[in-house]
Formats: structure tokens, C-alpha cells, sequence
DNA sequence: GCCAACGTTGGC
DNA sequence: GCCAACGTTGGC
């Protein structure tokens, strides 16, 4: 099957794509999703060699970099553990509601891209990230979208 | 910090 | 199975 290309969101100061770069391996596993249709999406959808977009919600909002899908989809484990503040109680090992996947940093842009000037670019004006009232917190980017990112992440901030 | 928009829960 | 109420997300 052909590659396919993904946004995840995260508030960096929970964990930004600094933490990401500096975890062991730059790999870490994408716990805490607790949005069925993010759930599906990785579970179900995601692959090994998938391109991802991280973005920084909430705190300057903004796409800073990329890194790349290194596990299929498997159960999030945060979700049967009690001391987990991703803890629920519908999840256990026998019945596993909630999923996760493994991604591993690819690169920093040299400046992040924030939201209103993507909003500015004809060619992203279908993305899922701008459409209004989107909170998926893992969505799908075309591989357009994606090239067109990595286009504006190499051109010099004016 | 505000608040609109969303997803989920729970009463009926 | 509906839908109001609630808690959360996330841009501004």
C-alpha cells in the first residue's frame, strides 16, 4: 500500500517535537488518545513508514516538524493503568479500547510554520487542520498537503 | 483567560 | 435512541 501522511497534535509543554528528539532512539510511543475517530486512525490505518507532521497545538500553534510511523498500531497500556492520567477504566489487557502508535523524530523545521500562515496558502485550503471546529488530535494530511509543508518549511521566514 | 465548538455521557 | 448537560479542546 502506498505511504500515507498524517498530522498529530500535541501541546508542547506536555510533549513538544524537542522532547520527541531528545527520547531515547528520537522514538516514542503516542499515548493518551482518547478520541475514537484518532483511535481508528491509528489502530486500523496507520502503517510502518508513514510520514507524520507534528504540530504544536494551544502554545503558538504551529507545525515544527516531521518524523515517520515505526509501529503499527498496538493497545495503549497508559489506558488500564490507574496512576495514568490517560487512565480508563473501560480499557484492560483482555479488552483494549484504546490504541497507540510508535513514532520516530525525523526533523525540525528551521522555523516553525504557525497556523495563520498556513491558513494563508491556497493549496492547504482543504486541510483538516483548518477546517473549523477540527480537534482530532491524529488526522489525515494528502501527500500534497504534506509536500506543500515541507515546500514552506525550507523557504526563508519573510 | 475567554468562549465556541466539539465529543461523550446519562436520564428518560 | 434522542438530546440536554457536561467536560474538554484549542484558537484567539
Amino acid at each position: 500500500m502506498a505511504k500515507s501522511y498524517w498530522l498529530m497534535k500535541s501541546e508542547p509543554n506536555v510533549f513538544s517535537i524537542t522532547d520527541l528528539k531528545g527520547s531515547p532512539g528520537k522514538t516514542c510511543y503516542w499515548d493518551g488518545v482518547r478520541n475514537y475517530k484518532a483511535r481508528n486512525y491509528m489502530r486500523d490505518e496507520m502503517k510502518v513508514g508513514d510520514g507524520v507532521l507534528f504540530y504544536h497545538s494551544r502554545v503558538d500553534p504551529a507545525v515544527v516538524g516531521t518524523a515517520k510511523v515505526v509501529s503499527k498500531g498496538y493497545p495503549d497500556h497508559t489506558a488500564w493503568d490507574p496512576a495514568s492520567p490517560y487512565y480508563d477504566a473501560k480499557s484492560g489487557p483482555d479488552n483494549p479500547v484504546w490504541y497507540m502508535v510508535d513514532i520516530q523524530f525525523q526533523s525540525e523545521f528551521a522555523r516553525p510554520l504557525a497556523l495563520a500562515e498556513l491558513r494563508k496558502v491556497r493549496a492547504l485550503k482543504n486541510m483538516v487542520l483548518l477546517r473549523k471546529g477540527v480537534r482530532l488530535s491524529v488526522q489525515p494530511v494528502t501527500a500534497e498537503e504534506f509536500r506543500t509543508i515541507l515546500g514552506l518549511a525550507r523557504r526563508v521566514s519573510k
